[in-house]
DNA sequence: GTCTATAGTCGGATAGAC
DNA sequence: GTCTATCCGACTATAGAC
């Protein structure tokens, strides 16, 4: 009572739009784009048909705020990670072989984050549709992902004397990074492969094995 | 004519067919299962609605007989790469550097499969589609990935001593499968990592020569 | 701000002529 | 075997009551 505010918006009507909003990226993330029924987005919502257009303006309105929230939230996940490695490296006197570590530890916890549950299942799958289809909605998510390759390319840079910029120096770091993409993408494909049930920690700790000592074979000296 | 065989379909009606297959990889790759329009593939195929309920029964019948030809072109393009390493794997004294070799062979011939014009670009596409939507079809294109991969599991075992079936060599037979597939999955996103406007043969070469560098590091001694 | 009812569009499947 | 014409269900978006 009393909104006397200039925002026209109320508190259920902001509670509903988040409700949207998430559903809205589960139900993408399962069936994309155009399988996904605006229907089952508001009944699944709590909701009415209509409060979408209302608050969206329309399906598409709906898509893009979506993948605007998940890209978001990836950012958030993956912003401390890369502030850490970036901390670690711009010590004074840092030694070849601790470069390599915080390489490791960088590419770990992206990992960790990819596989785990920090995130829920359906960002994956969202992202994966988005990659599927048109470049649009694309773009905007892998943005998030630009710091994490910027800062494994310094990384290399220094361990290999070769310029950050180097378009060599980012194949490398492309290398590592879609290795760890993979296992997210693939994931149906791994757990075939390798006749596992799940993802679970002991699984994820092999991974995280494997490409450890990848890094560290491609790096030590 | 005189076609007096148990067989009631003309050549005619076996080009239509063809036709239609071809034109329904390429849409179903560009727009996903839901995106694509019977009526676009019918028209791009220069024949009518009615002949896809004729020959595949529904559009869900079409997609799998598609499905099952992009797999199949798969598996000819992978087979002789396999057949391959395998031959030279199975010389008597064969030396590590050697078996090396044949690793880094395999997966550049794979790389060059995956990111090369011997396969339009549009199978890519149509794998990646899948691998967004249901498990059903997913599983089915994958199976061409098996030989590789247990492949390349072995020279693995052979290099490192461990069995060919152990989780751990298995994982890391992965780890090289991921990163090349990465690079064809998200081509858009390595190409706008590296500000480059194509992937030919000059960028290829690099990506290749990542590779390579990274399955030397971790097998050479 | 929220909802019901409905308009308008589209796409897959089918009947039946030739 | 191939085609035209049409049906029917499903979906998004909008109009307008409360």
């Amino acid at each position: 009572m009393m909104s006397t505010g200039t925002r026209p918006t109320s508190d259920r009507g902001e509670a509903t739009r988040q409700r949207l909003l998430e559903v809205a990226i589960q139900v993408f993330a399962a069936r994309g784009f155009d399988g996904a029924r605006t229907r089952d987005i508001a009944e699944a919502a709590k909701t009415n048909l209509v409060s979408i257009a209302y608050y969206f303006g329309s399906k598409q309105g709906l898509y893009d705020a979506a993948a605007l929230l998940v890209a978001a939230r990836l950012a958030a996940h993956e912003g401390p990670l890369v502030q850490q490695a970036r901390t670690s490296m711009s010590r004074p006197k840092i030694t070849h072989q601790e470069l390599v570590e915080i390489l490791c530890t960088m590419m770990g916890n992206f990992l960790r984050i990819l596989l785990g549950h920090s995130l829920p299942d359906y960002y994956g799958k969202f992202v994966s549709q988005a990659a599927a289809g048109p470049p649009r909605a694309f773009r905007l998510l892998n943005r998030p992902l630009a710091p994490l390759r910027d800062t494994l390319a310094e990384v290399i840079a220094r361990l290999t004397g070769e310029s950050p910029t180097s378009s060599y120096t980012r194949v490398r770091a492309l290398t590592i990074i879609g290795t760890c993409v993979y296992f997210r993408r693939d994931r149906s494909a791994v757990l075939h492969a390798l006749k596992w049930k799940q993802l679970g920690a002991k699984e994820i700790k092999m991974i995280e094995k494997a490409i450890r000592a990848g890094i560290r074979a491609m790096f030590s000296r």
